[in-house]
DNA sequence: TATATATGTTAATGCACAATTAATACCCAA
DNA sequence: TTGGGTATTAATTGTGCATTAACATATATA
């Protein structure tokens, strides 16, 4: 993960504002919900990372809060609450949330409680980095995760370009993509003399994809448009 | 997962004969160690799901139980500790703690707190239940829990970063790591300077594994990438 | 068919990256 | 404080890759 999103649930503007600053020393991305139902309509449409919630909002039961995200979502969600209740914190945890804090709580404390969430984060696979991760079409295997390909289930070795070109090909199985969005996706920009590469990729790829498998033709030129590879 | 293994470390009988009980009345099946050495033999033989760590053991430091422990796995750790200073807090979870609790501590506050762990194990696939502690690859030959590499059967040593790097990369067999990846893991966070290191590393670690064994390549460069451990 | 334009292919160059050794800084224990 | 073992930094040499250019071939259009 690169750059953890984090939803801040407070109502209390103090409490609001100083966590904000500490998100921003920490170059943390944050958004902010000050209600409940803010709070649901936050994690709904921005897909948070991590959800700080107070329990004490001023429309609906923070705990409800809990429950409703938990219908359909598992991210984690550290509670911080004014309450040091016992009950408080058993209910809390057992509704869905990952970890309590009480007020008045350490900054440094909710920062390190947060690099264990993504640590967790980064080491359990969640379901991001599940999706298939090797992609088969005739005699061409690719494992994106490995980071290699194969061809009659001999390794062939890609170069750093030549691999990302050849993903962005497979992951689009069927389709034309245009040389800008080819050269955009490889080099970020688009220049002329990226597409003169680009040709030249191109035939080392067919070298190595192409021309080992005899018959099947996996990568075919649209003149004037762009490349497509084929599913055989 | 149906029946969560819990290991249980304190050396204090009094604390350790109410989590015991505690464990009982809950059905939870668990083990217990009194000292850090216990602790991680413990860890290596019965392959926990849970540990819960006090921190004031008698024979070595807590924190350096968990790093130990971290250097092969990730089982969730939660530190039990009288200490309750913000820093001794940040020190443990920064180094691999998952939770942390102060004495004298609510036992229902340490269930709900197991209970989410426990959760979280079970709809987060963990392939930590699955793993050996000796891995073998080719004449290689790592022992997890004890810290120490084979080659040929015959020991070979290992300074701490290359026993966490030659780990990161036999836990990763055939995949390849990126620069940022190794670093992030190894050093938690990535410099320039870090990479440079890393190449130190990579180059002794080659002294050590790919030389001794004549034919094998175990360690492959990915130019612009990182690096991969082969199959072989 | 002729011509222009687009694409394929190969080889050469320069540069960024990598390997390796040596030197320095650091850390812990005696 | 000192010494042995590690980690890090610096400097040198080596290598692979991206890029460019030059030329060959293919495709489209009049």
């Amino acid at each position: 993960m690169n750059k953890p999103t984090i939803l801040v649930v407070e109502d209390d503007s103090a409490i609001r504002n100083l966590i904000s600053t500490t998100m921003e020393t920490q170059e943390y991305k944050y958004h902010v919900a000050v209600t409940g139902k803010d709070a649901i309509l936050e994690a709904v449409t921005h897909k948070p990372d991590v959800i700080l919630l107070d329990l004490g909002l001023p429309d609906m039961d923070g705990v409800s809060v809990i429950k409703k995200i938990r219908t359909w979502s598992n991210v984690p969600i550290i509670v911080i609450s004014a309450r040091s209740e016992e009950t408080d914190k058993i209910e809390a945890l057992d509704f869905g949330a990952d970890d309590y804090l009480t007020k008045p709580f350490s900054v440094e404390e909710l920062l390190a409680r947060l690099r264990v969430t993504f640590r967790r984060l980064n080491h359990t696979p969640n379901s991001e980095n599940l999706e298939k991760s090797i992609f088969i079409n005739g005699n061409l295997k690719i494992d994106y995760s490995a980071g290699c390909g194969y061809m009659n289930d001999k390794e062939i070795h890609f170069t750093p370009i030549e691999f990302k070109l050849i993903v962005l090909l497979s992951k689009n199985v069927g389709k034309v993509l245009t040389h800008k969005y080819i050269t955009q996706e490889i080099w970020g920009s688009s220049w002329d003399s990226d597409v003169a590469s680009l040709r030249v990729f191109m035939a080392t790829l067919r070298k190595k994809i192409d021309k080992l498998d005899g018959k099947n033709q996996y990568i075919q030129t649209h003149v004037g448009v762009g490349y497509r590879m084929l599913r055989v």
